[in-house]
DNA sequence: GGAAGACGGTGT
DNA sequence: CACCGTCTTCCC
C-alpha cells in the first residue's frame, strides 16, 4: 500500500518569529488542574514541540506528562520553566482533535486530558510503578511482617499493588517498615508502549564501499560470511536477523563475527503487530438493487459537497445496508479521503471484519477490545501516519486521528453502546458531527429500528431520510406470533411456556432444527405486574413503572424518576384480580424449567454467569454453531449480531420485562430488541417463525412488532414523547450522588437540587426531586440522584459547570463522590 | 493527582 | 514546642 505520509508539521513553516512557549494540559485528571499551564520550548524541541505533541514538564516537585494544546509568545513576567522532552516522532493528537477535546470536555463537563486520553490508544501515556524493596531484614520480627517480607524476597520485584493485594490489611504495617528503614519504595516511570523491533542487520557503509576487496580478503573457508556479505550487498535496507539466518542456513555466530569485524551493523526494525492471521482474499463490489442504487447516489453527492451532510439508512434486515457503506466508501477513497466506520463491539466479529479486509485488504485498520494492547497501539499507529485510509471499529474509534475524514458511517446507530458511560461520557454521534462539520464530510447513521432522535431529526429535515424497504435476496420476513399468557393463565397453563410456543418447539427438534430461548430481563428493579389483566403499576405522573422496593420490615413503590411512592397493592388497582406480583425470571429458572419438560433438550445458556471468563463466550457460540445444542438460552447478548443458519425458532419468554423497565425509552428499547431478535429467525432458506410471549399482547409495542411496522409505531410513540417533554424534544442531565451515609447523600442531593433551582429559576430547565438511584446501594454507598431536563446545553453550560465544580468540592469534603452525565441516554 | 505547607490536637 | 495526622493549596 503506498500511501504519502502527510504529518502535520511535514511542512515547517520558516516563521522567524517561531513562538518560543507552549500551552499544556498535564496528564492528571482533576479538575483544578484542568487548564493550560505555560511553558518555554528549549531550541532544541522548536520543531517537534508543536501543537497535539506529547511533552514532559516539571510540575511542582513531580515530572508529569502533559499535551501541547496551544503555542504563544508569552507576555508573562512570571517564571516559566522549560519543557524537558517531547516524547513522540510526531504529536500523537492532531490539531483538530485537539479542538475537539475542547469541545468535548465542555459539552461534557469533565477535565481536558480526561477528553484527551479518550482519544488515544491505551498504553501511550507513561504508568508510575511503585515498586517495594527490602533494605534489611532484623532478626526480630513480628511474625505477621517476617511473611510478608519472606513473600517479598521470593520474588524479584515486587509493587505495592502486589503487596497489598497479596496482604489486604497490612497497609498501615508497610507505612511502618518504610519509616523503621526496613522497606523503600523505589517510583520508577515506565515509559509507555512503543513500536515492536527486532534485530535487523546492513553492511555498514565502508564494507558496502569497499565490498570488492572485502570478498577477496576474506578467508576461503568462510564461506558462510561470504554468502552473508554477498546477500547484504544486494538489499538496500536492514533485513531482519532471524530471516537472513533462516535464509543462509546458518547460525548467530557467522554474523556475530562480521558484526565484531565492523562490516555488519545492527538496527531496530520496527514490526507490527498484526492481528490478522491470513491474508484475505479480494472481492469486488456487488451489483447494487434499484433501492441501494437510490440510496447511495445521495451519499455519494455529500461526500463530494463541501459541508457536512448527514444521512439515515433505515433498512430492514437483509436489506444490504453494508455494501451501501463498502461503495460509500470506495467513494470517499475515490476523492482521496478517509472513512471511519462505527460498529456496536457485540458486532465486531471476524465475520464484519473480514467483509472489509476482503474488499479493502490493508487499507483497512480495525480496532475493538479484543486486541492487546500492543496490536492496539500499532493499528492507531498505522492510521496517525495516515499508513490506512479506513478504520473499522466500536465507539472510541470515532477518534481516529486522520487527517482528511470523507465519511463517518454510525452502524446500528440506535444501539445503546454508542454512548461512553465513564468520562468523557460522549455521545458519538455528536462527536461525528463535530468532526464532520470540521472537515466538511458525510455522515451516515444505519439502522433497521432507527433511534427516535435520528428519526425526528429526519423530518425535520436535518439529516436525509434514505430507506430500504426489501430485502435484496428477497427472502420472507419471519412470521411473528403475540402469545397472550393471560389465557395460558385462564386455561390452567402455570408453566412458562405457552402451548404454541411448545408445539412450535415439537416441530423444530422433530426437524432437527435449532431455536433462540430468549429472556428478556434488564436490570434488578423489579416491576409489579398484573397477571390477569397485564398491567404493570405505572407511576400516575409520569408514565413509567414503579420500581418495587424491600426496606428493612416494609415494601414500597417508588418511581425513580419524580420520587412518588405508595404501599405496594396486594390487588390490582385496575381488575381487583389477586394474581399480582413482582417480576424477575432469571435464566437458571429457565433452564431448569426446560430440563423438566424437555429432558431429551441439549440446551446452553448464556448470560453474566456462565460468560465471565475470557473466550467463554466464543466457546459456547462455537458449540451452538456446530450443533452441539438444539437450544441457545440467554439475555441480551444473544439478540445481537448473531447469525446462525439452522435457528428457525426464536422464542421470548416474557416480553413484558423490559416494556415496564421504568425508563421513557422502554418502548422504544424493546421494539428495538425484539426486532433485533425476531431477525434471528429463519436468515437463511427456511421462514422463520417468532413466539413472544407477553401479559399485554395489545401494547402498542408488540402489536407493532407483530406487523413489523416500525413507522406506525414511531408516529404514535413520539406523540407521547412530546407531550411528556421527553428526549428528543428535550435533553437529560443526571446527577448521583454517593455516600456512606444514607442522610448525607440524601441531604447532599437535596442541597444540589436548591442550587439547581436557584441558578435556573425562571429559565426553562426543570430539576426533578431527588430520589433514590435504581441500584440504591453499591458497595455500601448510598446513591441519590437528581435528574433535570433541559432544551439547550449550551444555555446552561456556564452555570451548571460552576455548580458541578462548587457541589463536587461539597461532595469530596463529605467524602462522597460526585458524577454527572449530560445528555443521559437513560433514566436509570 | 500528589507533594508541601497550614492547621490543630496531643503529649512531654 | 516538637510531633503527628489531616485538611488545603498549589502546581506554569
Amino acid at each position: 500500500m503506498s500511501t504519502i505520509c502527510v504529518i502535520d508539521g511535514g511542512e515547517i513553516k520558516m516563521n522567524p518569529k517561531r513562538k518560543g512557549f507552549a500551552e499544556v494540559i498535564v496528564d492528571v485528571r482533576a479538575y483544578d488542574v484542568d487548564r493550560a499551564f505555560l511553558y518555554q520550548i528549549p531550541p532544541g524541541f522548536a520543531e517537534t514541540c508543536q501543537v497535539g505533541a506529547r511533552v514532559l514538564v516539571p510540575f511542582g516537585s513531580r515530572k508529569l506528562e502533559g499535551y501541547v494544546v496551544n503555542l504563544t509568545d508569552a507576555q508573562t513576567v512570571q517564571e516559566i520553566k522549560p519543557i524537558l522532552d517531547v516524547l513522540d516522532d510526531h504529536p500523537p493528537l492532531t490539531p483538530e482533535l485537539v479542538d475537539l477535546s475542547e469541545w468535548l470536555a465542555a459539552r461534557y463537563c469533565t477535565t481536558r486530558v480526561a477528553c484527551m486520553q479518550a482519544m488515544l490508544p491505551g498504553g501511550i501515556r507513561a504508568k508510575q510503578e511503585t515498586y517495594l524493596k527490602i533494605r534489611q531484614s532484623p532478626a526480630i520480627l513480628d511474625p505477621l511482617d517476617e511473611q510478608m517480607l519472606q513473600w517479598m524476597r521470593e520474588r524479584k520485584r515486587v509493587t505495592l499493588e502486589q503487596v497489598r493485594k497479596q496482604f489486604p490489611d497490612a497497609d498501615g504495617r508497610i507505612d511502618l517498615l518504610i519509616k523503621e528503614g526496613i522497606l523503600q519504595i523505589d517510583k520508577q516511570l515506565h515509559r509507555g508502549m512503543k513500536e515492536k523491533t527486532v534485530q535487523g542487520v546492513a553492511l555498514t557503509e565502508s564494507a558496502r564501499n569497499q565490498y570488492e576487496s572485502l570478498i577477496r580478503s576474506l578467508s576461503p573457508r568462510a564461506r558462510k560470511q561470504k554468502a552473508c556479505i554477498e546477500f547484504l550487498y544486494a538489499q538496500e535496507d536492514a533485513v531482519p536477523v532471524h530471516e537472513l539466518l533462516a535464509k543462509l542456513q546458518t547460525g548467530r555466530s557467522t554474523i556475530e563475527r562480521l558484526i565484531e569485524q565492523g562490516h555488519v551493523k545492527t538496527e531496530a526494525l520496527a514490526v507490527r503487530r498484526n492481528p490478522f492471521d491470513s491474508a484475505y482474499e479480494r472481492d469486488k463490489p456487488l451489483a447494487l438493487t434499484a433501492e441501494q442504487q437510490q440510496s447511495l447516489q445521495p451519499i455519494l453527492q455529500g461526500i463530494r459537497q463541501k459541508r457536512k451532510a448527514e444521512f439515515l439508512l433505515h433498512g430492514i434486515t437483509g436489506s444490504g445496508k453494508t455494501e451501501v457503506y463498502l461503495q460509500a466508501i470506495q467513494a470517499c477513497l475515490n476523492e482521496g479521503k478517509q472513512a471511519i466506520m462505527l460498529v456496536p463491539e457485540i458486532s465486531l466479529t471476524p465475520q464484519t471484519v473480514e467483509r472489509f479486509k476482503k474488499r479493502y485488504g490493508e487499507a483497512v485498520a480495525v480496532l475493538h477490545s479484543r486486541l492487546s494492547a500492543g496490536e492496539r497501539y500499532d493499528e492507531w499507529l498505522r492510521i496517525r501516519r495516515q499508513d490506512v485510509k479506513i478504520v473499522v471499529g466500536a465507539r472510541s474509534a470515532i477518534f481516529a486521528p486522520f487527517q482528511s475524514l470523507g465519511l463517518i458511517i454510525i452502524d446500528e446507530e440506535h444501539e445503546t453502546s454508542y454512548k461512553q458511560d465513564d468520562p468523557p461520557k460522549y455521545v458519538t454521534h455528536e462527536v461525528a458531527c463535530f468532526r464532520a462539520q470540521y472537515a466538511n464530510a458525510a455522515v451516515v447513521y444505519g439502522s433497521a429500528t432507527p433511534s427516535f432522535e435520528r428519526m425526528v431529526a429526519a423530518q425535520t429535515g436535518d439529516i436525509q431520510y434514505l430507506a430500504l424497504t426489501k430485502r435484496v435476496f428477497g427472502q420472507e420476513m419471519p412470521k411473528i406470533h403475540i402469545v397472550d399468557m393471560r389465557q395460558e393463565l385462564q386455561s390452567g397453563n402455570r408453566t412458562m411456556f405457552s402451548r404454541l410456543l411448545r408445539q412450535q418447539m415439537e416441530a423444530v427438534f422433530q426437524q432437527k432444527k435449532q431455536m433462540l430461548l430468549f429472556l428478556n430481563r434488564r436490570g434488578h428493579s423489579t416491576f409489579v405486574l398484573c397477571r390477569a389483566c397485564g398491567e404493570a403499576i405505572k407511576c400516575p405522573h409520569c408514565d413509567i413503572s414503579l420500581t418495587f422496593h424491600k426496606l428493612q420490615n416494609w415494601t414500597q413503590l417508588r418511581c425513580h424518576y419524580c420520587g412518588y411512592a405508595k404501599p405496594v397493592d396486594s390487588q390490582c388497582p385496575l381488575c381487583g384480580s389477586r394474581h399480582i406480583r413482582h417480576f424477575g425470571t432469571g435464566t437458571q429458572k429457565v433452564e431448569e424449567a426446560l430440563k423438566m419438560e424437555f429432558p431429551h433438550l441439549r440446551v446452553i445458556r448464556m448470560d453474566i454467569d456462565t460468560t465471565v471468563q475470557k473466550g467463554s463466550h466464543e466457546r459456547l457460540l462455537d458449540a451452538f454453531r456446530n450443533k452441539r445444542a438444539d437450544v441457545l438460552l440467554g439475555t441480551q447478548m444473544i439478540a445481537k449480531g448473531l447469525d446462525f443458519p439452522d435457528v428457525t425458532l426464536v422464542g421470548v419468554i416474557a416480553a413484558d420485562t423490559s416494556l415496564h423497565i421504568p425508563d421513557f425509552r422502554a418502548n422504544e428499547r424493546t421494539f428495538q430488541l425484539l426486532s433485533q431478535v425476531a431477525g434471528r429467525a429463519g436468515r437463511h432458506t427456511d421462514q422463520g417463525t417468532v413466539v413472544i410471549q407477553t401479559y399485554a399482547p395489545d401494547h402498542p409495542v408488540l402489536t407493532a412488532c407483530a406487523k413489523q411496522t416500525y413507522d406506525a409505531f414511531f408516529r404514535e410513540e413520539i406523540q407521547h414523547r412530546r407531550v411528556l417533554q421527553y428526549p428528543p424534544f428535550v435533553e437529560f442531565a443526571s446527577w448521583l450522588i454517593a455516600h456512606e451515609a444514607e442522610p448525607t447523600a440524601a441531604s447532599l442531593a437535596v442541597q444540589l437540587a436548591g442550587d439547581l433551582h436557584q441558578a435556573f429559576a425562571g429559565k426553562s430547565v426543570y430539576i426533578l426531586q431527588p430520589t433514590p438511584a435504581p441500584f440504591p446501594k453499591i458497595n455500601g454507598k448510598y446513591r441519590y440522584h437528581v435528574l433535570m431536563k433541559y432544551a439547550n446545553w449550551w444555555h446552561i453550560e456556564k452555570q451548571m459547570r460552576k455548580i458541578h465544580t462548587d457541589m463536587l468540592k461539597e461532595v469530596r469534603q463529605k467524602g462522597g463522590t460526585l458524577s454527572l452525565d449530560i445528555n443521559a441516554q437513560t433514566i436509570l
